[in-house]
DNA sequence: CTGATGACGAGCG
DNA sequence: CCGCTCGCCATCA
């Protein structure tokens, strides 16, 4: 276990109720290049990280089995609605880290949340504004 | 020690 | 939108 994750763990456990974040998002604020660690670390978190609140860059779950569909049961209880396509709305539901707080803890500021999603070009989900 | 694997992401076609 | 490659590294067989 490193400092690494300790960080990560602290950034996810920041992420308020109902709202959800991305594992590059995470990734990019603790200075990680490789995203890969950023899900080794939920792989292995406690048990008081939200982890079902980080989910991929799509906007969708990743995961498949028993945990994938954990994970969607205990976002929708907390208010996320997931489209067809399996994909949250990140303009509803995304996380925007409190640039202070980042700064304060010793956090990157992260790129914007929504970048363009594959084949939807800035529309709904990428109106985002850091604030 | 070596090699495969992976809760991922960006870039390219 | 789909599929493939590469990056980069902890972990496991």
């Amino acid at each position: 276990m490193n400092d690494l994750f300790e960080k990560i763990y602290a950034l996810a456990r920041a992420i308020p109720f109902g709202k959800v974040t991305t594992y590059g998002q995470l990734g990019a604020m603790v200075g990680l290049s490789d995203m890969r660690h950023v899900g080794d670390a939920m792989n292995a978190c406690p048990d008081d990280v939200p982890w079902q609140r980080v989910i991929n860059a799509r906007g969708a779950i990743s995961l498949g089995g028993a945990t994938g569909s954990k994970q969607r049961a205990r976002l929708e209880e907390e208010g996320v609605v997931f489209d067809e396509n399996g994909r949250v709305d990140f303009a509803e539901v995304g996380w925007i880290p409190n640039g202070e707080w980042l700064e304060a803890n010793g956090y990157k500021q992260p790129p914007p949340l929504v970048k363009e999603i594959r084949g939807n070009k800035g529309n709904d989900a990428a109106q985002l504004s850091l604030f």
